[in-house]
DNA sequence: TTGTACGCGTTATCAT
DNA sequence: ATGATAACGCGTACAA
């Protein structure tokens, strides 16, 4: 690394930042005039409006965010708090919340809690105190094996609005957007069922916890369905995120497969690997699909046959419900939670037959 | 889409979010009493500190961020302006800036400009006014064909510190973080030289305006500094993101081609694949680089050599390069502005050789 | 038509 | 040791 450094002087002509108070005195009139003035007020002559309207417009005045948010005690931020951002899944949830925000006027605080439980509670409680008019989240691996949820508690008794997305926790009451996971499975399973399969495996983690339970559940109700029965050596659970050509080519080598449904596209992706590599065809001798419809499935080659997620529309429905709920200001005694559930679909590629 | 409605009663025992007044009003002493108590003041009698520590962590008190950033005039908040937010490499430098903004105790509002100098404007004119300490931007494309940089100038004049990244322009004054691009092509380029190739095509586009150049530079430049002549033919310039299998097919056909080098992995997963469904071998008879080291050039198959662009140390380095900034009040007449350079590497993986 | 006063929640300065 | 007051910037109910 590098650094080239350039003095460069700049004289600094700082355009002050102007306020009410600015203008009040400048034009020596009250700061009230001038704030009905800027609102346009009935209250206040042409004439002085003129005059604070157009110094107003010299001197570029916008009001100060922060005072307006300690007055309407409404900061127009929504938290968003994630486990991982290099992450395509939770890229396109954020895209979608912050497109609907944006439309309506809010700003999106994002934070990552990097899986972990810890850094998920510091965040969280750091944006809970008047920072933000609700949260939009996804757990933390971290914090579904503590199973520990009283930092969510504590945010919804103090009223806050949340959302909750994809990992979810039937611990917590409040709005939730998830999707059908168990039937993403079941279809993708049958899809090759269709297609003539019969020994198909699954290759899974431990680690996708809520989630993984549902497809796992998919898989082996749709075989179960179609009359297969369901092999448990056909199910590979890997352990985390670290994948391992090796247990794969093993698993090949033990069992006979002809086709593979993974719980993620970079499962997928290894999973084809190995196989090319053993000189199998692809779809020919042994088809693939792979949850999450990313970047990987679209341009790998051949391409996956995928289990798209929506995870723009999940956002966008995410960042719906939470500012309908922020600006239903209904301090019910009765609140109404709704769980919303998306519908996965099938993006059908080159790694199975049509 | 389909949704499952609950209906479920919670008895909203809202726990009131405290505040000063409340506690003072409660324990029969004044605001500042309890105000300095919380600060653990010498000025406090032992006792009283106690009965209002106590009463605090009992309602658990929290100090108003808002109000704190009134008074203070300090967010502690940076905002950050990205073109997009699925797209790799932008994501690893959020999580750069994220994890070292963090750590100092700033939160980071994240704002999409989608490649529109609108939104892009917008956008930062809204958190402009008070909301943020700092930017931390790097050019949609909009607004580099526009070439309009009037908004960012408004920036600076008003003394908001501002640190541009990769996308960046000289018509700004201001702490900037590139990566030597030039440079990465150069190396690449040299790279499959001394693999014993000498027809290297580059494949990239008009898109990638300012970044383009600089890549198509180290191309033409490591060519010629290795006694090999540019030629013009070998260089494929698709308009867009928009990729075109037929387009390169034909430029297969039509030139003679052992290398191609991408200014990005989508670009050369592409122009891979429709050299391997041609029969090619890769690396054996065509080699293949291309810029940004992400997911698929790490799990395609076969994996991708490419030029990584460090974002996450990017982040960090932008991140600390503002926050140094923000935090160093000097309000000199003087102002020094630093513009790092970081160095890509190449990571050299399955589409070439040794 | 314009201005005064107060409040949002906090902190800092200056009395008492 | 404790409290009153002002200030951050804005908006608004109420006076004048």
């Amino acid at each position: 690394m590098c650094t080239f450094i350039s003095y460069k002087k700049q004289s600094l002509i700082l355009k002050k930042v102007i306020t009410l108070k600015h203008i009040a005195r400048e034009l020596e009139v009250s700061i009230s005039t001038v704030s009905k003035a800027l609102k346009n007020s009935e209250e206040i002559s042409r004439d002085t409006k003129e005059r604070i309207q157009a110094y107003a417009k010299l001197y570029n005045y916008r009001p100060n965010n922060i005072a307006i948010s300690l007055k309407n005690k409404r900061t127009k931020n929504i938290g968003v708090i994630i486990p991982d951002i290099v992450h395509h899944f939770f890229t396109t949830v954020v895209r979608g919340i912050e497109s609907y925000a944006n439309s309506k006027g809010y700003n999106v605080i994002v934070c990552l809690s990097d899986e972990s439980f810890d850094k998920e509670v510091i965040n969280m409680e750091m944006l809970a105190n008047g920072s933000i008019d609700g949260f939009i989240m996804s757990l933390s691996v971290g914090t579904q094996l503590k199973n520990d949820y009283n930092h969510l508690k504590e945010i919804t008794e103090q009223g806050i609005p949340l959302v909750m997305f994809d990992r979810v926790t039937d611990e917590i009451k409040c709005d939730k957007v998830i999707i059908n996971d168990r039937e993403g499975a079941y279809m993708a399973v049958k899809k090759l069922i269709g297609n003539g399969r019969k020994k198909i495996a699954l290759i899974t983690t431990d680690n996708y916890l809520s989630i993984g339970k549902q497809r796992t559940d998919g898989y082996r109700d749709a075989l179960r369905d179609h009359g297969l029965e369901v092999n448990e050596n056909l199910i590979l659970s890997m352990p985390q995120m670290k994948m391992d050509e090796k247990a794969i080519s093993d698993f090949y080598d033990r069992e006979e497969v002809d086709a593979v449904l993974c719980v993620h596209e970079t499962f997928a992706m290894y999973s084809m690997r190995v196989a090319l590599k053993k000189g199998l065809k692809v779809p020919e001798d042994i088809e693939f699909i792979g949850f999450t419809d990313g970047n990987l499935s679209k341009y790998a080659y051949p391409s996956l046959t995928a289990i798209a997620q929506h995870g723009e529309q999940m956002g966008e429905m995410s960042s719906k419900m939470l500012i309908e709920k922020i600006e239903s200001e209904k301090e019910e005694e009765e609140e109404t939670y709704v769980t919303e559930v998306l519908q996965s679909t099938l993006v059908e590629r080159e790694s199975t037959k049509n």
